[in-house]
DNA sequence: TTGAAAGCGCTAACAA
DNA sequence: TTGTTAGCGCTTTCAA
């Protein structure tokens, strides 16, 4: 793990410019009180020797860190291949990139990222955190406050309201869906969910009810899944068998819906025209099932931007409020109204 | 930017033990020459305490770095979501998490990116670099090399050969496709070669070409791509409209494979019966698309684990030699034997 | 085996 | 507006 390269330091910079270091120092970090030969001296020597601070030893002086941490609670990091993660990424580092902060990855639950994550939050290297896919009650949360850093949530904990976060409109949603299938003429609408220990799995299924009660529908065609595809085969199975006579459902994440769509036609179901089905999360892969999957979008990349601008907004000193990203459903021709029938 | 948690010391964690600084550090590093009692006393002074060294310290004064970065050229960090890139990062994390190295992301094309990632490099802050997909001439490169940092390249450079760098065997995946369709007895096989500034484009073009001609067949049926899905479209109707002939095509990536198919269905040809195709990469959605893609597996998430570990050998002062990783057909409908006609 | 002392390269009081 | 002086918390000689 050794470096080599010969370092420029600061104070040679400052004896090419024929200054102090701490002038050299003032200049690097735009402060006042310098003249302003100085100050152009300095910038001279700066360029002629290509001066690169050392951020170590910046950061090591000055209390403070250039790099911000995203942790994402899951056993293993292929969660970072998880189209939403990735996407959530990369609205993070676009935001990044207008800024002096980096991102580094850490998976926060699996044995040994749970010590590593704990380590790198105390170690003193991160200015924040950025938190992701919680389920459940998280010690990741604690250790984060422990430690003292700033910490943002994206989506929101199912135990407790964290001070800064970010979240999709699940609820909003899972309104629009439920609507949707009410309004091509659905009557027997079902829903398999998300996972229940997560918020975003309670507050979609909750956004279902309360469409299904306020439209005087029955409401307990209800199977739990897990998000994954596979769980959304055999919810889809469990849920033909107990109730038959569904003809519509609302699927809390398209990976789960794709799922559901291998079970309907393994059924013998056609979908839109017997069952119709509502996904949610828009990822790509909805354009390209058979047929096309009406969806509901969440601003995915939004999210991330929002979570690196709240949390570079809290590094300021400021005081941000938690912000709520709106849905929208994109209609496609697995819940086409009655005129595709 | 500010931290602000009261952080523990060595020399705290020495008086507790009744002990030097050094002797503390020495146990911190299990470094030899300390008796058994105090290595113990420490050790014990460390748990009660909480002591988590200040990596920024350590680094400082040690002049060693706990963090590598991964960049990728690309002027968006809209990469990070595609999904080969996304899977080398979740091999590349799998493999550090079994270090102590951090993963730092960034893109090293964009004009910001580009002074950024130079910055970094020179900051003194990494320890090595992985760098990938490079088109062309990269003076990425040659930012590691000033910098004196390890670096190792995933894929190889069009224009030199790396030191160290691990990459797929395009050309050899390439031709398991090409003898793929002359097995199934298709004569007039054209190709959708990928970017021609990229090493991974030319070789799978090579890998074609010699095995058509090889096989005594015509491989002027060309038409160059650009990776993407909807180069891949534009590039199929070209190819119909100069070859209309044509009954295979080898295209040299899946996302272009799919926009082929797409232009294939268009032009009422269909697929496998008329025209076979088979991609490059095994993305996902390979199989979901109608028909399901035969296609060009590569070991992405193991490209990413071996990069990961050839870095870290190289951290640790081996010389290891590059890697070239198989690649295997992965045989689906879209190009069927006759027996499927 | 031990500890004292001297940095790593920078920032931040403080005094001038 | 300047420069001097202490550190930041650790590692690493060096002499004991």
């Amino acid at each position: 793990m050794e470096s080599h390269s010969r370092q420029v330091t600061l104070d040679e910079v400052a004896a090419r410019a024929g200054v102090s270091r701490s002038a050299a120092s003032r200049v690097l970090n735009d402060a006042p009180h310098v003249s302003k030969a100085k100050r152009e001296a300095v910038r001279r020597a700066i360029a002629e020797l290509g001066y690169v601070p050392n951020a170590t030893a910046r950061a090591l002086a000055s209390r403070q860190s250039g790099s911000v941490v995203l942790a994402v609670s899951a056993e293993d990091p292929a969660v970072f291949a998880d189209q939403f993660v990735a996407e959530v990424v990369v609205g993070i580092l676009s935001v990044l990139e207008e800024t002096d902060l980096e991102l580094t990855l850490v998976t926060a639950t699996s044995s040994r990222g749970q010590q590593r994550l704990e380590k790198l939050l105390r170690s003193r290297t991160t200015a924040g955190v950025m938190l992701m896919s919680m389920h459940g009650d998280e010690p990741i949360a604690r250790l984060a406050e422990d430690a003292e850093l700033p910490v943002v949530f994206g989506g929101q904990p199912l135990t407790f309201e964290p001070r800064y976060y970010v979240d999709a409109d699940n609820r909003g949603g899972a309104r629009l869906a439920t609507e949707h299938l009410i309004g091509i003429g659905r009557t027997r609408i079902a829903t398999i969910t998300g996972r229940m220990d997560e918020a975003a799995g309670t507050a979609r299924y909750k956004g279902f009810q309360e469409t299904l009660a306020v439209a005087g529908l029955d409401p307990r065609r209800v199977v739990h899944g897990d998000f994954s595809e596979d769980g959304g085969q055999r919810a889809m199975t469990e849920l033909l068998a107990r109730h038959p006579e569904t003809d519509a459902v609302f699927v809390a994440s398209d990976q789960m819906a794709i799922g559901a769509l291998g079970a309907l036609t393994a059924a013998g179901r056609s979908v839109p025209s017997d069952v119709a089905v509502v996904g949610f999360n828009d990822i790509p892969m909805a354009r390209h099932t058979t047929p096309p999957l009406t969806t509901i979008s969440q601003p995915i990349r939004s999210l991330g931007r929002e979570m690196a601008r709240m949390l570079h907004a809290v590094l300021n000193g400021e005081h941000p409020s938690p912000l709520i990203l709106p849905t929208r459903l994109v209609f496609r021709d697995s819940a086409a109204g009655p005129s595709c029938r």
